[in-house]
DNA sequence: TGATTAAATTAATTGGATTGTGTTATGACT
DNA sequence: AGTCATAACACAATCCAATTAATTTAATCA
């Protein structure tokens, strides 16, 4: 929920814990950095930077990597992210399936579990993410104290879509409390997210955000969900609800006119998947080696195509973003179709559009909402966002101290 | 132009500036704010602002404005901002329209004249531009060393949009250098965007942005426009061609599809008005007084809401604003008919939406894109703004050192 | 009148970035 | 090999806006 404008002043304190997220952050996003890189990208000084990089070793978060040799002078020390600094845990939950990931500092999933379960009630999940943590943690070998916080990334109205084989008991969704469900076994702070942002917000900090500083985030789950990323920062809308394009229109072959979602989804893949005898599993689990799958898959991208060119238009000309990313649980290869046949079906309408943006496949994109929900707590403690500047108001959610997250480490 | 994400770091003097520029807007939000006031609302501490409300008063930019009495303890000094600190120019080029503008710090226009020319080549506007800033300088009586600087909205693709009348040396606007245009006779550093552009951000720092973060800005000028201010932030876009609504497509009413900005526009009234023998100007003089003009502009409004009905379903889901407000050269009672006729239409159709952002008229309309023109050199030197914090890589265009701007006046 | 309350000021302190100087380690040249 | 140029890095002194803590000022209330 987005209000009143911002008028937050800032002061040392404040600016010093910035200057050391953009500094994580830069080595994050480059692989490794010498201090005068550093001192170049941020800005800074380089005796700044090497009080920055002097802390950030101390805490074990960045690691020196050897020197570069080459050029003339003293060689740099390269700094590159350790790792094994810190992990979090990600959640994933949808009206078909459960994921649970755990990260590493660089993003990568270190243990992962995943069920196809429809409808799972808010216990069911609580269960299975009790029964399955400790194990998750064990397998990895990873220290307990060094998990920073659990993600969790869960549809928009989750309870509320009326689905046919929908229990009743769904609707106890709209009134979970969620941070309460994932209190334990880990006694951390809990972050929730909508699974487009969840996704959007780890594609902006693991994926193409790296290089691209606004984009849309196209999320196929078992329904159609967006992302928005303004000039680095993801952009949540007045209500949390922007990126919302499954809810657009557009015909539905039949001379009527039906939301995108509807066809534009895993659900909607569903139904050509049963005429043809297959569900989603079995297509999900064939990886297009099936022959009788693959022509009902191809059939549903020309008409997933056609229903989704207007819409993605509409985002090309009201929001102008540099790229439009697709992710989620359709299979990579059939991603990619989808990509290149929007891209062609673009190309068409280009000369009555300002300006079109490349369709890409997402670089998160199976896992995307919980490797995204995963991202949220280094987010909060450890990477650069707006707002980690400001002095007051204090944020919603939490109400750490800077800097003591990582102190307590 | 937005490219790869900002990885700047910021110190004492730019965190000084950002408190500056803070303070200062939070006291022109407001109209007048005692110092624990904007100790509350900035978070800084009292001596914070003393210190700031010191360098202020001593630029002139605010003044004391006797104290607020009634309560216990020491009765507070209220701070106002000072009218007559500083001013700024204005320009808007239309296609059929040029206005000159000159507001004074709280926005508010002490100057003006326009003319309404039917494709007005860069020559002519300069000439036009030189003959009238003198007269208007001298008869606002206002200080020539206290102007901060000259604002220019023009639309996008001025020169390559084809319309009926229009001549070959038009596209001359693709080319002309209104940096150069505006040089002379005021030497002053010359900003140059985007009609719908400019609009927004005098709306958002003048009108419902004081209370409203997030809002889609509509534009109706000789051609329809759009602007989007994201979380208290102008948005751009990657080519800085956000907020097209005009080139969505909706049914022409003859079983096609065509552009938006055909119908809803001014050139996409007059014909209709044409049609009943009247043109644009005529429109415009008649306020709302002629009874034949009149079932004219209601008739386009009906149409305008059929047809601006779905680019508005798919602002509310793309971006979900807390507000939608339209501006532009439309006479006020017209506009607020369109926004309740077009609430109407969407309150037929939320049941499908997440959430439907109420339509209303904007604050700054008729004039808004010369004063959100005028507005952009005080963001630059003197509003808060993205970036006041950063300290690499130096900001196109200005390449000023912060606080240069008003120690200068 | 004196106690209470709240705003505003003053003075000392803090802390991260900066400037300036000096040191170290390498490649290039004689 | 010895010297110079170059670039990274280290250290010390300085800077400066915000902070904390104490004080002053000016009103209301009892």
């Amino acid at each position: 929920m987005t209000g009143r404008i911002r008028l937050s002043g800032t002061n040392l304190e404040r600016a010093a814990d910035h200057n050391q997220r953009v500094t994580l952050h830069a080595i994050r996003v480059n692989g490794s950095l010498t201090r005068i890189d550093l001192a170049n990208i941020t800005g800074l000084t380089p005796p700044a930077i090497a009080n920055i990089t002097k802390r950030l070793l101390g805490e074990g978060l960045i690691a020196e990597a050897g020197r570069r040799r080459g050029g003339r002078g003293q060689p740099p020390t390269k700094l590159v992210i350790n790792p094994d600094a810190c992990f979090s845990v990600g959640v994933n939950i949808d009206r078909d399936h459960i994921t649970i990931v755990i990260v590493n500092f660089l993003g990568h999933t270190i243990a992962r579990v995943s069920r196809e379960v429809e409808f799972a009630l808010p216990a069911d999940v609580g269960d299975f993410y009790r029964a399955s943590i400790d194990g998750l943690i064990d397998g990895a070998g990873i220290d307990r104290g060094r998990i920073v916080g659990v993600g969790v990334a869960i549809p928009d109205d989750l309870g509320l879509v009326d689905l046919p084989g929908r229990p009743a008991a769904y609707a106890e969704w709209e009134t979970a409390n969620l941070e309460a469900l994932f209190a334990e076994p880990l006694r951390l702070p809990v972050f929730v997210e909508n699974d487009a942002a969840a996704a959007a917000m780890g594609e902006l900090q693991l994926g193409r955000g790296q290089s691209c500083a606004s984009f849309f985030y196209i999320l196929i789950s078992s329904a159609l969900g967006g992302g928005l990323v303004v000039d680095g920062a993801y952009f949540r809308g007045a209500h949390g609800r922007s990126g919302e394009l499954g809810f657009l229109l557009a015909d539905d072959g039949a001379g009527g006119r039906s939301q995108v979602q509807n066809y534009v989804s895993l659900s909607g893949l569903s139904h050509p998947l049963a005429a043809a005898g297959f569900d989603i599993v079995a297509m999900l689990d064939a990886a297009g080696e099936d022959a009788r799958i693959e022509p009902v898959v191809d059939r549903w991208i020309e008409e997933a195509v056609r229903r989704l060119a207007e819409p993605v238009v509409a985002i090309n000309c009201l929001i102008n973003p540099a790229a439009i990313l697709i992710g989620g649980r359709l299979p990579g290869r059939y991603v990619d179709r989808l990509a290149a046949r929007l891209n062609a079906d673009l190309a068409e309408r280009a000369t009555n559009v300002p300006v079109i943006a490349p369709v890409e496949r997402a670089v998160l994109s199976a896992d995307a909402p919980a490797v995204g929900a995963a991202i949220l707590p280094f987010s909060h403690f450890l990477l650069p966002k707006p707002g980690a500047l400001w002095k007051a108001p204090a944020e919603a959610g939490g109400t750490e101290a800077p800097g003591a997250a990582w102190a307590a480490i």
